[in-house]
DNA sequence: TGTCTATTGTCTCACTTTATGACAATAATT
DNA sequence: AATTATTGTCATAAAGTGAGACAATAGACA
């Protein structure tokens, strides 16, 4: 929880965010751990009364990952009465040592935009901490038991990744400038939480035109080297 | 714009909503303008400290069209800095004598959450004034130019309604509870700006497995007399 | 060095879905 | 009773997808 000038931020909004990473094998999400409290919850934050919300979210984003133009997304804001809980913030205040009085206005009710974002993994500064939190990735099967509505944030964010999201966002967010086809079929099983057929994928993304063929992948793999792709 | 009691709203958030219905033969939205200001907008407001969003937007609608449990969707949150504009809203609350004093915290700066609703054109109550203005229908091709960035909210629904809704949602709430086939083809073509083929449509809408059908039509109208549908 | 083996790129065939046109049935109009 | 425009349905062509076959290949391994 950053920030302490209770007169600088618009009460009552928040935003948080869903951030996807692929490590080559399965879909993560990133979680933040308070420290002495045991309470896991979304990166999040709050919105200045200067600044667009935009600028908020990818200051946030920019400040757990240290990635600048991350795809960022939102997909859904949670106003309901009962998602806020004073209590929990209160101890997460407390653990910090921050002063209960002066940040009284973060335990009030809020309404939340719901973002999600797409990173490369390896592209990840992998020195997490930042200042009264740690945060690392979950597998979306092991994510733990979030603070708030946080995980009902994750479930909807799955949703509407899984629904909404063009061949192309997903591959130029997720994976590395240069990938095989194997990869790219990676992803969308990891996404999709499925198998899928190699060739009919294969004819699928190259009939989608947005694919360019490079020369051929050395890497130290036994079987044949395959194509290494680019998006156009 | 409705309620004055300045401790009682969420300050800097608002509501927006593009409210569609369809006519029989083109998408119209819903649009007010504030008395004695030349000003248009969307149907907007704000939300209670002690309400939900989603309760405080359908509130809204039910004020603005007399009808309950509207399908709405938010569809984004427009949180630029430059959206607001407090010179505008001045006027109105000039114009209907409102205290400038005590209603000086809606002229602060506002992030929106943009809504759609779709509804059906003929249940709405055609004595549409409220408070301090007037509403009307207009054809998407019409909608005149509004307050702040409310044309870009309109734009944005629009682009949203296209592209992401199921067909049953679409029909279930712009068109009568029965409806001929060539009726609920017209509102597709009217929502996608373009003709479909006859048989296509027909064949890919009995194929969704979604109506149920009826009786004869016996309307005044000539030739072969078209089935009537439901959703099921 | 030569063989083995798993992976890759491509092709084929069957099957499904969609596009397009044809045609008969029909209900008011004449 | 014939006309006419519209509707429901079918026929055929075109495009897309599922599932498998097969040769090419590059490291592994004897």
């Amino acid at each position: 929880m950053k920030g302490s000038d209770n007169t600088n931020f618009i009460p009552n909004l928040s935003y948080d965010c869903v951030i996807f990473g692929f490590n080559g094998k399965t879909l993560k999400i990133l979680i933040l751990e308070y420290q002495n409290t045991g309470f896991f919850a979304l990166p999040g934050g709050f919105i200045r009364k200067n600044q667009s919300l935009k600028e908020a979210v990818d200051q946030g984003v920019e400040e757990r990952t240290g990635l600048k133009n991350v795809f960022l997304d939102q997909f859904q804001v949670f106003g309901s009465l009962d998602r806020s809980d004073s209590f929990a913030m209160r101890k997460i205040l407390e653990a910090n040592n921050k002063d209960i009085e002066e940040n009284k206005w973060m335990m009030n009710r809020f309404i939340t935009v719901g973002h999600y974002a797409l990173i490369n993994y390896e592209d990840v500064d992998p020195k997490p901490d930042h200042l009264s939190d740690s945060i690392g990735w979950y597998a979306i099967e092991d994510v733990p038991r979030l603070m708030m509505d946080h995980n009902d944030i994750v479930d909807k964010a799955l949703e509407v990744l899984r629904n909404n999201i063009s061949e192309k966002i997903i591959g130029m967010n997720l994976l590395p400038q240069k990938f095989t086809m194997k990869q790219l079929q990676q992803v969308f099983e990891a996404i999709l939480d499925q198998k899928l057929r190699r060739t009919s994928f294969q004819r699928k993304m190259l009939s989608l035109d947005i694919l360019e063929r490079h020369e051929k992948l050395f890497e130290g793999k036994a079987h044949k080297a395959p194509y290494l792709y680019s998006f156009t």
